[in-house]
DNA sequence: TTTATCCAGATAATTTATATCCAATTAAGG
DNA sequence: CCTTAATTGGATATAAATTATCTGGATAAA
């Protein structure tokens, strides 16, 4: 049971792409370059962030990414559903229906009780990744960091759109 | 992101191991025609909930598999780690140190925030996991059950130990 | 010694990760 | 206005890792 890369790589991208001005983008190359992850496997996780409307993308020459929405309005739920897709990590293949003693679907309106069990669990981890947003994260980042390592940011990300 | 099969299938198994009296034992054969799985891999995870100790073997002729702990002691956390193993689902790379704004390994004493974020997540899943005993969910079932069926399932039990 | 069982390692299928290629789009320069 | 360069968009191929399945050996009772 894991999460692919993708969902590390671009919930870091995102902070990133928060400090890019209105009208401007950043381009997966050079993404991928500030993260040293390789850039078209980022370029196919970015084209899932856009179809969630957590980013936005300009084609062409001067083109790129920005964000599609604000840092309060992106929580760590919607990149994991935009990386990973909705579908929940227990799967229940009704096997209280096989077998000898296998109930027949008549008596199964009821869901299992298994898995009720385990979306139990699991909407307590959609409840908790939806209540941390963006901002909360970059706040919670910016309190530890150093001042010098926010400005080197800054200007790399102002080098990059120049 | 998802759970393995196993994780399903020995979950329901457990609620019927503990239906098995006191000294008698299961063959992985048996509750594989039970719930219509394949008897190989189910008897690859049935080693791993024997490592965990969740359920106990008796090899040879006769033997079988029977429950560990009490169905109070069982929760669905023991057998997703037992099965899944404990690694959590969120893989930190630390892409933070990575690239031209890479931190430097001495200025990472402080866990990553994305990871930290990714990781409070995780421990409510784990700890709504923890919160459900097999006691519980066999309560649940046996409540939304028919008598007969639950008959059925003992009879079933019998005849395999007999 | 035979039979029923658990156990451990080899094999196959599926998923995840990565790379490659080309079409569509946009900006800039001649 | 046309060409060129830089970019996303999308499909497809390849490699690695994970999950699922099988085969054969170890163990213990009858």
């Amino acid at each position: 049971m894991q999460l692919g890369k993708g969902v590390e790589w671009t919930t870091h991208i995102c902070t990133v792409l928060a400090l890019v001005p209105e009208g401007k983008g950043l381009s997966v190359e050079a993404l991928a370059d500030f993260f040293e992850v390789p850039s078209a496997y980022l370029a196919k996780q970015m084209q899932l962030l856009r179809r969630a409307g957590i980013v936005a993308s300009v084609r062409g020459k001067g083109g790129g990414y920005r964000l599609g929405k604000t840092v309060n309005a992106i929580t760590l739920l919607d990149i994991v559903r935009a990386i990973e897709g909705p579908m929940p990590a227990f799967r229940c293949t009704e096997i209280r229906q096989n077998g000898p003693c296998g109930l027949r679907p008549k008596d199964c309106k009821r869901p299992c009780e298994v898995a009720s069990a385990f979306a139990k669990a699991e909407d307590a981890y959609r409840e908790a990744l939806a209540a941390q947003t963006l901002a909360g994260i970059m706040q919670e980042a910016a309190g530890n960091s150093t001042p010098e390592h926010l400005m080197e940011i800054a200007g790399w990300v102002q080098r990059q759109i120049a």
